[in-house]
DNA sequence: TTGTCGTTTGTCAGTGGCTGTCACTAGCCT
DNA sequence: AGGCTAGTGACAGCCACTGACAAACGACAA
């Protein structure tokens, strides 16, 4: 956080910064693009500094590694779900805020990730990322860091105590299974459009009542 | 599948399979228990090898990687699970048939392990598990193989087409999600033993629901 | 027993991700 | 202007992992 205190949040960014900060875009626009053209595997660090025209070790001081760059975009929207959460009124009953909160991030995805990257270019990295093995793995162990946090979070609201109540952690983690469920279904499926992926979610929260009641013969599917 | 047919299972495993089961066991348990006791990430694959007196070469013959050495108990933990949720009746609904399952999973477990490596190192590589980023990472998405094998099989025991129907998946995505929290309480609680994992198991599913209540202000807590 | 055949294994060489070190350059500050 | 420090490149090295080939060894039959 550099600006932790009131106002004024750019006094000037100094020449330095400026040039770290395009660096830093460039080689994460660079990967991407790399990536989503001939696969994460195939694509070597050395590709990505040689696009971007600085040595390996500099890629390897703005990023822990490639996996970190490849999920950089990802975390960005995680990062902006969790703020939708936070500012969602106090009286919302913990699910209701959670829903809202998802819904409301999909509307406004473009203002957190525009800036950066192409909005195009993250739903094609989100593909990437349900397809490539050891990028899934990295993708769920930091939802499950980040499931945490929105425990802990609702946890909070509610005056509870995460580690001695399992409600704000079981709730969260029932409510990630279904995203996941959600996301896995749009990047398999045949419409790619931010709108489909927005109706899916809402179709799928109101469907995890139905599939948790015992009977699924009686009154079907989607 | 060497013996696809009716009964004798074994009707002499040759020196040669009997060699290759050797040294991939110890191999097994040469990885486990360094890794136990130095960390996984201090532990290298020439260090398993050469314990074994093998090439490394060798136990890359026997293991895809690292990571898979350290997963092979977890793995067959997970068929032993699955196996027991095929052997339940047909009768019961999904969600109690997931519940009684995983239940008896645990109080059979020895069967399924005790055969490799002894039922208190898999508790210890357990934890380490969970405390180890890339292993957490790569369990966590074979876990998601796993559910959706179960969310299949689910679907064929209730007639339902996995892939018109979300509520299979939904529901068998929201049980592994329980599962994980449980794993993971218990892997930081203070109590290592079976009976404590088993406990946990029964009281959070018991949890499930009234953490999908919406009001926790009223009557809570573990 | 001996010879042949196919499998298992060791050796060697190489790739790619990642880290430590060190010297150099270029912003920044007084 | 000149010193301080952050950012960088070049180089060397570790470790996980793979392909290729030859040697060792078990299986089986003559």
């Amino acid at each position: 956080m550099e600006t932790a205190g009131t106002a004024e949040a750019v006094p000037r960014p100094g020449l330095r910064e400026r040039k770290k900060r395009r660096t830093r875009d460039a080689l994460l626009r660079a990967a991407l693009e790399l990536f989503t053209t001939q696969g994460y595997e195939r694509t070597t660090v050395d590709e990505i500094a040689e696009a971007v025209d600085v040595s390996q070790r500099t890629f390897f001081r703005y990023f822990a590694g490639k996996e970190e760059v490849a999920l950089a975009v990802q975390e960005m929207v995680e990062e902006h779900f969790v703020r939708s959460l936070r500012g969602r009124p106090p009286g919302e009953a913990p699910l209701e805020a959670l829903r809202r909160a998802v819904l409301d991030g999909w509307d406004t995805i473009n203002e957190a990730v525009a800036s950066v990257v192409p909005v195009e270019l993250y739903l094609r990295m989100f593909r990437l990322i349900e397809s490539t093995p050891v990028l899934l793995a990295a993708h769920l162990r930091r939802s499950a860091e980040t499931e945490e946090e929105i425990a802990r979070l609702l946890a909070a609201r509610e005056g509870l105590d995460v580690d001695t109540d399992p409600r704000p952690r079981l709730a969260v983690a029932v409510f990630g299974a279904v995203m996941r469920v959600t996301g896995r279904q749009w990047s398999t499926g045949e419409d790619f459009s931010l709108e489909a992926i927005r109706a899916l979610t809402a179709a799928y929260l109101d469907q995890v009542g139905p599939a948790l009641t015992g009977n699924w013969r009686t009154s079907g599917g989607s």
